[in-house]
DNA sequence: ACCCACGGGACATCCCGTTATT
DNA sequence: AATAACGGGATGTCCCGTGGGT
């Protein structure tokens, strides 16, 4: 009594990996249950419904994630570093991602295409956030001299995330890494372009 | 008599989009037969079963886009016009694609990640095609002098169907097609970059 | 195959004894299938829902118990006879009701109070008609010099339906018939009442 | 300390009026401790199950209808004054019971068939306590001369109840109170039948 | 070649009741 | 005396697939 919230987090924990790896629909209440060593009673006493607990298994698993990007970003000073980082991340996290059933925005995002609203939401909440925290980058990468005053934020972070989930998927299908690390590489190349040396 | 083959025709061509639309699990044979408006009996006459039916259905709708590129591609003689054209034909698309449910190879890669392992064989073979055409053109550029000879194949075609997939998937969630010009503009870039007069 | 019908009417028939003896709510599918024979796909292949199979349940339980009236009251001419067999009938058919689970308008009338709104309609609809029923009867015993002009045919009707389902009810929950009887026997006076050479 | 039997007594109370309104089996734990603002624990330390607490809650809601109609009652000293004022009392209380759910001896009477035979055992109580007080009432308008000696105690006792019962089932299903209203008023001509200056 | 009627099973949800914890 | 967390089970619904029949 009293480890509501404990049970809660563990559920969500275990749930966002059982809903990301086998996708919100094909995810029964039974495989939950299977996975959490709880009953559907004891899972229904801590979200109203199967959307509820997806949304927030969703948030978490995202948040998850997102944390350890910025920790490794934030290892370095420079914006110029930062990107890179910021890219190469994605590889090393490969393995892991693979493990837990993929990109959760891109299984989320073809999901949940019409069918769950709030589920949907979350997804571009969390593209939202991730563009702005790369346009972030981009300016203060302006601010301080490293790039061309004259690169384009908006183009860089939609070919950055595109270039990030197509790579996730490319190698996830074909059950090889390489291809995420052309598409990592790729980034690169359009970090290049805009160094203020460049031209 | 051919009926049956015209038959089995319509009901892959119909059921191609409602598979697409509503991905290829949450699809129920009831959406079907009220699409195609036949009995689930005449389904099973055609085809084994359900999954059958999809491995046909996603192996329609992806020959019917590759057509209609290739169509768009072999308009143009030099390689590199070419490869314009391939990544152009996508925006021009990008208004039916979305009416039909999305990229058939996003949504099926994502959709049929374990589960449905035909399905999945069918993507990679997708992917494993596209790949092969980006490259024929490519070396073509290549021999014919349009494009630097130390040109990286296998990195364009990786970073060009990564920008088109996930340019499409960000396009598609945020519900703005800005999201997939940028990074067909990415690809655009990376063009450049391996033309022979560029360094 | 071209047997539906037979078995549609079958389910009905069946489903109405079950669904007034146990009354809408506490009748479970898993009852029904078990008094039909049939399983819960085969009920839902013909029927929409629950609730569509209970309010046909109803009407053929009632329009059963109606049409068996009407045949016994039509067998008299006059319209004073009519009445008293109408009340009569109720006597007659006790065991059966009874064994039926009770009156189906009373049963239902209190089941479906407010969450079944479609049944409720149905029970209005069965009362009114059976309103103007005895209105009719009434109407023709004024015509015919049987009945004084001035008797309140709504009154009557009103205190004739009041009467009966009262007099299931309690009939029914004391378990002594004696009950319906006198209820019968109140009716009777009401009758004489309305007589002509009353007054 | 007296505050248990405060709680048990608020429970019951609050509880008597959601039975009624929705049925005692169509009621759930849920609704109970919404209406209450107490958590099941709480109501399952005062009573053994949902049952006992529909039990009592019967008890209570028919306790409380039946001391109000005595209060009424007792204002009038003749026996055919206190019939009369009887069956007014019904339509004096029309409407709260109307909001309370319906009459409970109807509702629970139809509701307890025979799943609850615990239930079903205080309706009969409580329909034998009424006839035994309108008994009871005639009887001593025989004695005082208002009512003719030949009448029919049991008949009128029996008629009564089915005219109320009848009555509130009508008006209630139909949204009318004129059909209560009519009702009643048969019970005023049968009162009048038996008085003694009627012969 | 197609349809109709049906089976059996899984789905998400919600239920009532109890035990460990204050 | 009251709560919070949980179990086990039943609910109505819907699913995919299949034979009997035309």
């Amino acid at each position: 009594v009293g480890r509501a919230e404990e049970t809660r987090q563990s559920i969500i924990e275990k749930a966002a990996v059982v809903f990301n790896r086998n996708g919100y629909q094909r995810t029964s209440m039974s495989m939950l249950t299977e996975a959490l060593g709880l009953t559907k009673g004891a899972i229904y006493g801590h979200f109203q419904d199967k959307d509820a607990l997806a949304v927030e298994a969703f948030r978490h698993i995202w948040q998850r994630r997102s944390e350890a990007i910025r920790a490794i970003v934030v290892r370095h000073e420079r914006p110029l570093d930062r990107l890179r980082a910021f890219a190469g991340a994605f590889v090393e996290f490969y393995e892991e991602t693979v493990q837990d059933g993929g990109c959760p925005v891109l299984n989320t995002a073809t999901d949940a295409d019409d069918a769950h609203p709030r589920l949907h939401r979350e997804v571009r909440r969390a593209l939202a956030e991730w563009e702005r925290a790369l346009l972030a980058i981009v300016e203060a990468g302006k601010d301080c001299g490293e790039l061309r005053r004259d690169a384009d934020g908006k183009l860089f972070a939609s070919t950055f995330i595109a270039l990030i989930e197509g790579g996730l998927l490319l190698a996830k299908t074909v059950g090889d890494r390489t291809y995420l690390e052309r598409a990592i590489a790729g980034i690169g190349m359009f970090i290049e372009h805009m160094r203020v040396d460049d031209g």
